[in-house]
DNA sequence: TGGTTGATATACAAATTTGTATGGCCGATC
DNA sequence: GATCGGCCATACAAATTTGTATATCAACCA
């Protein structure tokens, strides 16, 4: 049925099929991830070389190594799941009353520490409400679709997108009671030096840009290095020395705030959402939740 | 294999019949579309309404009509439809030299008068290009990919966006010399009542803004009206009345300008090209050719 | 070095999807 | 008011897609 000499446009599926080998870096991996078979996903694949006519993997015995092509492609399919992911969730949402299925994206730290009792609280006024939550794992485009609704650490620039401001939130140096009585509190940069310092793993953006300004703050120096926020916290909590966090959740556990003077990071905070999603019960009606209950949380800091 | 109970992720293919069945409006038509048959199409209809657990059409003898959850989720569809064309689009740009599709929304006017030259030059010079053209059919969102350049009137603020200033193009009214030296030259908005005037049939965002600040240009006053562009220009040609046009088409047509001093419309004109295809050698050249040439244009103006 | 694991490719059978043919319904038109 | 054209629904047959089973190869580890 086919025609064999024009390139056809592929059938939608094998987009999908395609990105779930690139994701899992094999016809088998992808198989499972899709239940299906390993032959039925080579199939799919080459499929797809032949309506692009393109090569878009090398076959090996460890797995399939997408070309140059298939890479720049790939955007493209990620498009398209999210974009299929976000028709389904709008699915869910008709009908009346709140109802369906409304993502956030967050920061790890937001999303752990301060979120859950919001959510809680919506989910008890609204029954039919299902939430998923994207502890910010680089996709965050509301544009593109991967949430519906995200907190931002800048204003939103894109008039496609309804946002608010939140507030500012500070991040401070901290350590446990306990731990400075027995190591003291350092006064400056010098001395934190010598304490056991909690800090980043890899640099990120936003971390170069408080290293730009702040200084002193130097991979070498840290004691214990992680990239998650929540487990500095959880470390700093555990008297293992000083740390970084938001000084909302510092106070909220007892920690003591050291060198205020010199190091204090304001973090201006936006919710966001797209615009088409104004309309749609379940999504107002979070975005409203959440923008009172970050401003609460905000503003108590 | 499919599990009855929860809603499955729905074979991505179902949203390409869906979009096909809005687009037609029956399921025959979408049948045609799609080159497949009647009776597959309603099979692919039931099985996403079943996957999203929503009725999306009601059946009748003269089609479907579309609930008001099809409507909701029609913009998806939409959005994986230019999604999956820029996909196909892309891939016949890979590998090396300037080859493959590239796809420019411009303005009817501009598309019909300005840029073939400018298209059969590039296609000279480069075999392996392939371009398609779309005459503003309401959608030309680069962002979502409905098309890889375009023509704008106001400058793109998406910082996703490259844009390139291209110039000012002014707009008057404007009839042959042979229908002026018949009916004389109208000097005032009063006198141009009395005149075949040629005008819009239905009024445009753009068209509102024009009558805004330069009034006398209302739809009563017209004695033929066409929403095509091209068509007051033929119709201006071959001497009906006094048309609106850009000057210097209406220059390389012989055509005078009249009451130049009372209506002049500058138009600002913008060319701009989603980020991501800065690299693809064929948008990039294209795109070139096309800010070359659209300047010599305005500016010949 | 030999066994185990996990990958792709291929042959064949099962299952699903698709197409064909038909019937019935509504509305436009002569 | 009868006919024609276009539409959807359903039954049955054909074709395609998918899954199962197996062979083969490379890498890793004891």
């Amino acid at each position: 049925m086919a025609d064999p000499i024009s390139p056809i446009q592929p059938d939608w599926t094998l987009y999908r099929t395609f990105l779930a080998v690139l994701r899992e870096g094999s016809l088998s991996g992808a198989a499972r991830q899709l239940a299906l078979t390993q032959p039925t996903v080579g199939r799919h694949i080459e499929a797809l070389e032949a309506a692009l006519q393109i090569a878009l993997f090398s076959r090996s015995p460890s797995g399939l190594v997408p070309t140059e092509a298939a890479l720049a492609l790939r955007q493209y399919a990620e498009e398209l799941d999210a974009t299929t992911a976000a028709l389904s969730r709008a699915a869910t949402r008709l009908g009346e009353g709140v109802r369906g299925t409304v993502r956030i994206s967050v920061s790890e730290m937001i999303g752990v520490e301060v979120l859950p009792p919001m959510l809680a609280q919506l989910r008890a006024q609204w029954p039919e409400l299902v939430l998923e939550i994207m502890l910010n794992n680089r996709v965050e485009d509301l544009l593109r679709r991967d949430a519906d609704i995200a907190v931002r650490g800048v204003r939103p620039q894109q008039d496609a997108l309804v946002a608010q401001f939140i507030g500012t939130i500070n991040i401070g140096l901290h350590a446990t009671p306990d731990y400075l009585a027995r190591h003291g509190a350092p006064q400056s940069w010098d001395e934190l030096g010598r304490h056991g310092l909690i800090g980043f793993d890899s640099e990120t953006p936003f971390i170069r840009e408080v290293q730009s300004r702040i200084g002193g703050l130097r991979r070498e120096r840290m004691a214990l290095r992680a990239d998650s926020d929540v487990m500095q916290l959880a470390a700093t909590r555990a008297g293992f020395g000083v740390g970084v966090c938001q000084v909302g959740l510092a106070r909220r556990y007892g920690l003591v705030q050291v060198m205020a003077d010199q190091f204090n990071w304001p973090m201006d905070t936006w919710l966001a959402m797209h615009g088409d999603l104004r309309n749609h019960r379940a999504c107002r009606v979070v975005f409203d939740a959440l923008v009172t209950g970050l401003r609460d949380y905000a503003n108590a800091a």
